[in-house]
RNA sequence: GGCUGGGUAGCUCAGCUGGUUAGAGCGCUGGUCUCAUAAGCCGGAGGUCGGGGGUUCGAGUCCCCCCCCCGCCA
C-alpha cells in the first residue's frame, strides 16, 4: 500500500518559525509511523520560491533572486536535517523538473479549454499578490488582508475556468466528508464554495520570477500565478509532466496545509486536479496557530519562538512530544516554557522515564538485569490485554489524525505499568522468595515499555531507539509487526543501565520573552498566571533587592487559639491575632512537633500578606515562620513579646 | 450584518443516536509504598454542564429565545 504525506512548501521569504515546524514535525511523524508498518511511503517538503514578493526581498538586500531564494530555501533544508525530518524529497519550485511539470499541466488545461486568456483590471495587493474587489477594499483603497495600498493594474491574464467546477467540488465535499478535516474547517470551504465562485486570474504580466508559460503559447511576458505553480509542486514531485516513474503515489493520502492556505488547497487545487483528470487526495488537513504565552505572535512584539532556540534548549523530540501532545488537531496552540515543561516533567520524566528507571532497578537487584517473559502471561493477563486494547484504539486515533489523542490513549500504558508494579510489589514477592513472580512483573513493564516505545517511535524516534537499545531490542517493521500486531513478547533479554533519558526540568532553560511584550499584556489573569507558576523574578545572581524582600509582610501573631485538624496528622487551625479586626484562621503543618493547647498564647512569626490558600478545606490566611531539618521542626519566634501585629524585617 | 463551530471542575478538554450519584489529564490537597528522576500508588476537595423558557417519566445531550467567544464570509 501506498501512502503520500505532503506539508505545503513553506514561502522563502522569511526563516523557518513554530509553525512551520509544527507541521512538519505532524507530516514527519505520519511518515515515520506509514513506515514503520510497513506502507510504501513517500514524504515530500519544500520550498515556494516564486513571486513578485521574492523578487522585491531579493532586490531589497541588494542579491540575485536566486541567489536569495537559495540561501533560505537551504535555511528551511538546514533545519530540517538539524531536526531529523524524514523527508524522501525537498522540492523547491525552482527546480527545472517543476517548472517543466507545470508548463505541461498548464498546456494540458489550455488544450481542455479551461485556462483562456482575456484582461484583468482590478485592485492588486503587491504584498499579498491578489487581486481584491472594488467592495471589498478598506478606506483608502487599501488591501483588507494587510492594509496596505493598492493599485490599479489592467493586465493581460489567462483564467483558469474555476467557475464551471463549482458544483463538481460541491458535490466531491458531499461525497467524501472527510476530505477536509477538521470538519469546522470543511463548512468554510463549503460555504465559501456555495457563494459562488470567479474564474481565477493564473498569470501575470507585471514581474517575471515565476514560472513561464509553455513555449508552444508564445507568451513570453506572462508568468504563472504562483499558486499554480506552487500548488502543482505535489505532482510535480512526483515527476508529473517529466519522469513520471513516482506518479504511482498519487493520489496523496493526507496533505498538511495551516488553515490560513486552506482555502488554495481545498478549493483551487482540486479543481487543477479535476481539471487535469487526476484524482483527488484523500485528505487535506488544516492545523491551527502557535500563539506565545497566549499572545499572538509577531516579530514587532519580538514574541516570536524560535522552533531552534526552543530544540537547542529543551531537545527537539521533547519539543515534538509537546506540539503534539498539547494542542487537539485543527485548534490554534499556547506555547509557553511552562506548558513544555510541565508536560516534559510529568509526561516524560515521571511517566515514562522514571517507570523506565523503575525496571532498570529491580532487574538490577533481582536477576543481574537478565529478563524472560515466560512468566508474564501466568501473572498478567489483564494488564496485557488492557494494554493490546489501547495501542489499538492509539493507533485509529493517529489515522484520524488526532495526535494528541493518540499520545493521551498510549499514556495509559505507562499507568498500567506503574500501577502494576505497586500492585505486585516485586520487592515482597522478592522477600518471600517468590521470585519467579516478581520477575514476571519486571518482564511484564519491559514488555509493556517496549510495545509503547514503538507506537511512540513516530514522534520520539531518537528517544525510543534509545529505550529499545535499553530493553535489548531495535524499533523496526519486524518488531512492529511482532509486539504491536501479534501482541507478542520479548524474547529472554538483558537490561542495559542507562542514565534517565528525561531528567526533570526544575526552571525555565531559555530567556523569557522580551519584556516589551510582558508590559504590553497587561491581562491581569496573565500575569497571576505567571506570578502563580512562580516564574523567577530573582535575578540571576540569585540576590533580591530590598524592595522585593519588602513585598512580603511578615508580622508577629499571637495565638488565639488552636485546634487540630480532624483526618490529618499534620495540621493545626489557629486563630492569630495580628493586631487586625479580627484574627486570622491559619491553618500550618504542625500538629507533629506541637499540640495544639501548647501554643495558645504564644507567639509567631506569620507572613501577612500571602494569597489565603485552601488546606484540607479550610481557609489559610497566612503563613507560619518555621525551621525545619532532620532533628525536626522548630517554630521562629519573638525572642521578647511584641505587640501582636508588629512588623518583621 | 449573514453563516459555521463553541461556551462542561482553577487550567486544557472528553461526554455517540436523551437514561443510574457528569468524566479525564494537569494543578491543589490528605495518606501510603520504597523498585524508581522529591518519581509511583490510593483517597479528597472543586461543576446551578453560559442564562431563561419548553418537550419528556427523564436533558449537558432535543426545541425556542437571549448573552458571550473563535472562525469564515459580507
Amino acid at each position: 500500500m501506498k501512502n503520500y504525506i505532503t506539508t505545503p512548501i513553506y514561502y522563502v521569504n522569511g526563516e523557518a518559525h513554530i509553525g512551520h515546524a509544527y507541521t512538519t514535525f505532524i507530516a514527519d511523524t505520519l511518515a515515520r509511523y506509514s513506515r514503520m508498518v510497513g506502507m510504501e511511503t513517500y514524504f515530500l517538503t519544500g520550498t515556494d520560491e516564486h513571486g513578485q514578493k521574492i523578487e522585491e526581498s531579493a532586490q531589497k538586500q541588494n542579491k540575485p533572486t536566486q541567489q536569495f531564494a537559495d540561501e533560505i530555501s537551504a535555511t528551511f533544508h538546514n533545519l530540517w536535517d538539524e531536526f531529523n525530518i524524514s523527508y524522501d524529497q525537498f522540492i523547491r519550485t525552482t527546480d527545472e523538473s517543476h517548472k517543466k511539470g507545470v508548463q505541461a499541466a498548464f498546456l494540458k488545461m489550455f488544450e481542455n479549454g479551461d485556462i483562456y486568456k482575456d484582461f484583468y483590471e482590478g485592485n492588486y495587493c503587491v504584498s499579498c499578490e491578489t487581486f481584491f474587489p472594488e467592495s471589498q477594499l478598506m478606506d483608502g483603497g487599501c488591501c483588507p488582508d494587510c492594509g496596505r495600498p493598492t493599485t490599479i493594474v489592467k493586465e493581460e491574464s489567462y483564467f483558469f475556468r474555476l467557475s464551471k467546477y463549482e458544483r463538481p467540488l460541491l458535490e466531491y465535499y458531499e461525497a467524501h466528508p472527510e476530505f477536509i478535516l477538521p470538519k469546522s474547517r470543511r463548512n468554510e470551504v463549503i460555504s465559501f464554495v456555495r457563494g459562488g465562485l470567479n474564474d481565477l486570474s493564473v498569470t501575470r504580466t507585471s514581474f517575471s520570477w515565476g514560472v513561464h508559460l509553455p513555449e508552444s503559447l508564445n507568451e513570453p511576458r506572462h508568468v504563472m500565478y504562483v499558486w499554480l505553480d506552487a500548488l502543482m509542486n505535489y505532482v510535480t514531485a512526483l515527476g508529473y509532466g517529466s519522469d513520471e516513474s513516482k506518479m504511482n503515489f498519487w493520489p496523496a493520502n493526507v496533505q498538511l496545509v495551516g488553515k490560513d492556505i486552506l482555502r488554495f488547497h481545498a478549493i483551487y487545487w482540486p479543481a487543477f486536479l479535476m481539471s487535469l483528470g487526476l484524482p483527488l487526495p484523500k485528505h487535506i488537513a488544516a492545523h491551527g496557530w502557535w500563539t506565545r504565552d497566549g499572545e499572538k505572535m509577531s516579530k514587532s512584539k519580538g514574541n516570536v519562538v524560535d522552533p531552534r532556540e526552543v530544540s537547542n534548549a529543551y531537545g527537539v523530540e521533547n519539543f515534538r512530544y509537546f506540539m503534539m501532545r498539547e494542542v487537539p488537531f485543527g485548534q490554534d496552540g499556547d506555547f509557553s516554557q511552562r506548558a513544555l515543561i510541565d508536560r516534559m516533567n510529568s509526561d516524560l520524566s515521571n511517566d515514562l522515564g522514571n517507570l523506565l528507571n523503575r525496571i532498570i532497578g529491580m532487574s538490577e537487584k533481582y536477576s543481574d538485569f537478565n529478563v524472560d517473559s515466560s512468566h508474564v502471561a501466568q501473572y498478567h493477563v489483564k494488564e496485557l490485554s488492557d494494554v493490546a486494547e489501547i495501542l489499538k484504539t492509539a493507533e485509529t486515533y493517529l489515522f484520524e489524525l488526532q495526535p494528541h489523542r493518540y499520545l493521551e490513549e498510549l499514556w495509559r500504558v505507562f499507568t498500567i505499568g506503574n500501577k502494576a508494579i505497586e500492585e505486585h510489589a516485586p520487592w515482597t514477592k522478592v522477600k518471600e522468595g517468590r521470585l519467579d513472580e516478581a520477575l514476571a512483573t519486571v518482564a511484564l513493564v519491559a514488555n509493556l515499555l517496549a510495545k509503547a516505545s514503538i507506537m511512540l517511535h513516530p514522534v520520539m524516534p531518537q528517544t525510543t531507539a534509545k529505550i529499545a537499545d535499553a530493553l535489548g531490542f531495535e524499533i523496526s517493521t519486524e518488531s512492529y509487526t511482532a509486539l504491536i500486531k501479534n501482541g507478542d513478547l520479548l524474547k529472554a533479554f538483558t537490561i542495559k543501565k542507562i542514565p534517565p533519558l528525561f531528567p526533570r526540568v526544575e526552571e525555565p532553560l531559555m530567556a523569557e520573552a522580551p519584556k516589551a511584550m510582558i508590559e504590553e499584556a497587561p491581562k491581569a489573569e496573565a500575569k497571576a498566571k505567571m506570578e502563580d507558576k512562580k516564574v523567577s523574578t530573582v535575578s540571576e545572581d540569585g540576590l533580591i533587592t530590598i524592595d522585593q524582600f519588602f513585598q512580603t509582610s511578615i508580622k508577629i501573631g499571637t495565638v488565639l487559639d488552636a485546634e487540630e485538624v480532624p483526618k490529618s496528622s499534620k495540621l493545626l487551625k489557629l486563630k492569630v491575632d495580628l493586631g487586625e479586626e479580627s484574627p486570622r484562621q491559619i491553618v500550618a503543618g504542625i500538629r507533629e512537633y506541637y499540640s495544639a493547647e501548647s501554643l495558645i498564647n504564644t507567639q509567631v512569626c506569620v507572613v501577612a500578606n500571602l494569597k489565603p490558600a485552601k488546606l484540607m478545606g479550610l481557609l489559610s490566611e497566612g503563613m507560619i515562620l518555621a525551621a525545619k531539618d532532620s532533628e525536626g521542626l522548630c517554630l521562629v519566634r519573638p525572642e521578647k513579646p511584641r505587640l501582636s501585629g508588629s512588623s518583621v524585617g
